[in-house]
DNA sequence: AAATATTTTTAGATTAGTCTAAAAATACTT
DNA sequence: AAGTATTTTTAGACTAATCTAAAAATATTT
């Protein structure tokens, strides 16, 4: 048979996001901890998709997705976020719960549905998280991640990271709300002082240093 | 746990949808064949939905839902034709290819998602084959078959059945392409020698006999 | 009502995915 | 480089859902 249960999959988009920010081969503890398993059961799945060459693995060498696994795992992506972005823009779901409902459906298994739904959605380059949907080729735009003083005017982005992490800084984008994953528009840039002018998830505007801008990653989002 | 497997809710589903043409308690074969497994599964399942209250169970005499099973199995019906409504109103799939889409559809289980996919379709009552719709309480209006020159001028239905089941009719029927779930609308009526002008399903126009229209039974669809 | 046929249930085995505990391999520390 | 700590793998067991084959219950026929 080839075709991948539920599980492998599961395991398969596991491995495929912890590649995504190394290119070392993945760890089995760090497969059990994203998958909220033992290390132990990770090892007999490791097995299960080497046999069926949807990951490289050697022993105590950890794992690497092949690129039929690559592709499986791409596909299941596509599938998440065009998920996501049909709840949120034709069903009204807020992004924030969107997610683990898109965890059930990225497993319905028809290309033809999901590429229908691709066109019904305008095939939409980005879900509305800002993380960029992958066309039926498995061929995805990467976008790279800005500071915030490179956010023009008027635009929109996800914070995704930070350039300084010491606590006193991380406390500080604590007291304001601004965690992961929070959306910053760019309301107005001060030339007096080279502060900036933004509103935090639509929601609370706020300004910030320059000082404090520098430090910030956001990833634009254009819906 | 209060909560049903995939399987189980399988299993609801074939023992609702045997119990809809009859008030007998359903056998185990019965079940069996809807299920393409062997009466042995069907008995350890049963036994394991009894214990969770699902269905009534007595050794060697069948099965019937319990109120819970009922309504269980009434909210899979629900998910099941609000699905297939959405893939063919909305991704334009012909209403032949939805079933098997849906039969995974359905075990999605937020009940959020299922609501406002329901009033994102403007609540219809019935699905793409006529069948209706049950709402947010499990209520679902009974539709029942009524022959062909019942059905106004104008009107759409959808064949279930005939009365004549001999040969030569069968053959007079697919001859026309008139099988099961085929969609009819009604044109025009000729008083002159009580034939029907209708449309078959929305491609071919075609004339039948009153004689050939007393034989046939269509529920009626109001989108 | 006895014999036969059918249906249903039990018994015991199988597979996928998981677990714990112990063994083996690798990595770190001094 | 030797000893300790950590990570990974193996071994063996568990659960859910299934199977086949045999036993038990029910239904049908003569």
């Amino acid at each position: 048979m080839n075709t991948t249960s539920r599980t492998e999959e599961n395991y398969l988009k596991a491995i495929f996001q912890l590649c995504e920010r190394s290119d070392e081969p993945i760890a089995t503890n760090a497969i059990a901890q994203a998958m909220q398993t033992s290390a132990a059961s990770v090892t007999d799945m490791i097995k299960k998709l080497s046999k069926k060459e949807l990951v490289h693995y050697q022993k105590h060498k950890g794992v690497r997705l092949t690129d039929t696994g690559n592709s499986l795992a791409t596909s299941l992506v596509r599938k998440h976020r065009l998920w996501e972005t049909f709840l949120v823009k034709k069903l009204n779901f807020s992004w924030e719960e969107v997610h683990e409902i898109a965890e059930e459906l990225e497993h319905i298994p028809s290309k033809k549905l999901i590429n229908r739904l691709d066109d019904f959605l305008g095939n939409p380059k980005f879900d509305p998280h800002g993380d960029p949907i992958p066309d039926a080729d498995g061929n995805f735009t990467f976008r790279k991640q800005i500071s915030l003083p490179e956010l023009a005017e008027g635009a929109e982005g996800i914070l995704v990271g930070v350039q300084d992490d010491t606590m006193p800084f991380l406390q500080y984008l604590n007291k304001f709300n601004l965690t992961l994953g929070t959306k910053i528009k760019v309301i107005e840039r001060f030339a007096y002082d080279d502060s900036t002018k933004i509103i935090i998830n639509d929601e609370r505007e706020q300004i910030l240093t320059n000082k404090v801008c520098l430090n910030l990653f956001v990833k634009t989002i254009s819906i």
